[in-house]
DNA sequence: TCACATTTGTCCGTATGTATG
DNA sequence: TCATACATACGGACAAATGTG
């Protein structure tokens, strides 16, 4: 019965409510054993008990509500955000005051890589399956993109929107967390480097426009080369915010 | 000082231990403050500290020595793979003795779209960078797998390393711990579903040759497509044992 | 082999905060 | 306002694992 055996180190009382879930078949969002419950059932004391329900928590596998009680979790990538995050300040050590680069950096364009061969990929297998609603929608946010590049402001939650609705069409809902995952990483980073807004939102919202001027088109390639010059605009960009700024 | 704002529930002690490893710059492997010394710093009691500790156990920030001590984790990818793994097996509820499908096998299939659109897109950055070395690396693991397959035995650890060798030269660390954590997801499940080995060895083994021919004529096309027939067949091969063996 | 100190693991009892009715 | 049910937090105690002399 084991569907993943010895944990390295994890706590037996982990698994065993990580397996009462799967045995009761217990669906995010419904409740979980209370505490008391638990350590009835399990014949542990609350204190174990509320070290393994702590963890799961870590996990998004339980949600915990003060005063209210547990339920299943939605088992989202959040843990991985905080995850990645961490690891990327943890890595660079901030490197010194002048040239800022160190392993944080490198670390984050690993990140910005893996993005961008997913989202080049993504694009040609989404590129013959968009509908005209689905191009009406990205159509509005670039839209707005281009009102708010006309005022000068960055706008990091349209450029979130237009490539979560570039691929719901796939029908695959790993691939808008996995993206939102990337995206909110490289975004918490960048904020806690200092790193201004887009200083030209302008040029971004074109890259967007040209993204989806070749969608419209059903031309698969130009589609790619887009998406690829976007991806050219933001590493270097960030490239340059990296080697110090005046 | 917040470098991720408020955590949505999670303690502000867990916050505080990670600060305290990016303010004291400490490395993984580094030993971290006993118990004793946290409570007394965080001014909190040590059932407090160790639920805490517990969470970034969870998350691999910190690594629990029992007996000897707390230690500052590799934040590696292993609360990604529990997630997602966990995640898929409480999706599904195992469906019904006969059709297996459910919501996992989509899960599956999520996965593995996602795996494939990575390394036909990685194949392609590294087929013109790959060097003399590397090939024979490569050489060797194919070899390996041609023998095993004609003894008709699977070898699902050499799969795993020829695709982590294939990609070294990247010089990317995040990437063959996100091919590997897919991996691992998309095993461990198979597995607890009881899904056969490779029935056919000697075919993915030829799959890998391909692969590996086309790499050495530094035919990047070629290369791409040997890639995505190889993803084929492990698609084929998940379908049909979804829908009913014997 | 034998203590011994250090550190984490587990448990108990109690008091407090929070939401529901 | 009150009662109930639940999670949160604290302090103290002892058990178990590990390393050292």
């Amino acid at each position: 019965m084991p569907a993943a055996r010895e944990r390295r180190v994890g706590s037996r009382i982990q698994r065993q409510v990580m397996q009462l879930i799967l045995d009761r078949r217990l669906r995010p969002g419904e409740p979980m054993p209370t505490e008391t419950e638990l350590m009835e059932t399990l014949e542990v004391s609350r204190n174990s008990v509320r070290e393994a329900l702590k963890a799961l928590q870590a996990l998004d596998i339980v949600e915990i509500r003060h005063g209210h009680g547990t339920y299943v979790g939605e088992a989202s990538l959040t843990p991985f955000v905080d995850g990645l995050t961490f690891r990327t300040l943890a890595r660079g050590g901030w490197g010194s005051p002048r040239s800022a680069s160190g392993g944080d950096t490198q670390a984050l364009g690993e990140i910005l890589q893996v993005r961008e061969v997913l989202e080049e990929g993504l694009i040609r297998r989404v590129a013959e399956s968009l509908d005209d609603h689905e191009l009406a929608e990205l159509e509005d946010v670039v839209r707005r993109m281009e009102a708010s590049g006309r005022a000068g402001d960055a706008f990091p939650e349209l450029d979130r929107e237009f490539h979560e609705k570039l691929y719901r069409s796939l029908g695959n809902a790993l691939v808008p967390q996995l993206l939102a995952a990337f995206w909110n990483v490289f975004h918490t980073v960048a904020g806690a480097r200092g790193w201004t807004k887009d200083p030209a939102p302008a040029v971004t919202a074109r890259r967007h426009r040209d993204i989806l001027t070749a969608l419209r088109a059903r031309d698969v390639e130009q589609a790619q080369r887009a998406m690829a010059d976007h991806f050219r605009g933001i590493e270097a960009r960030a490239w340059q915010e990296t080697l110090g700024v005046k």
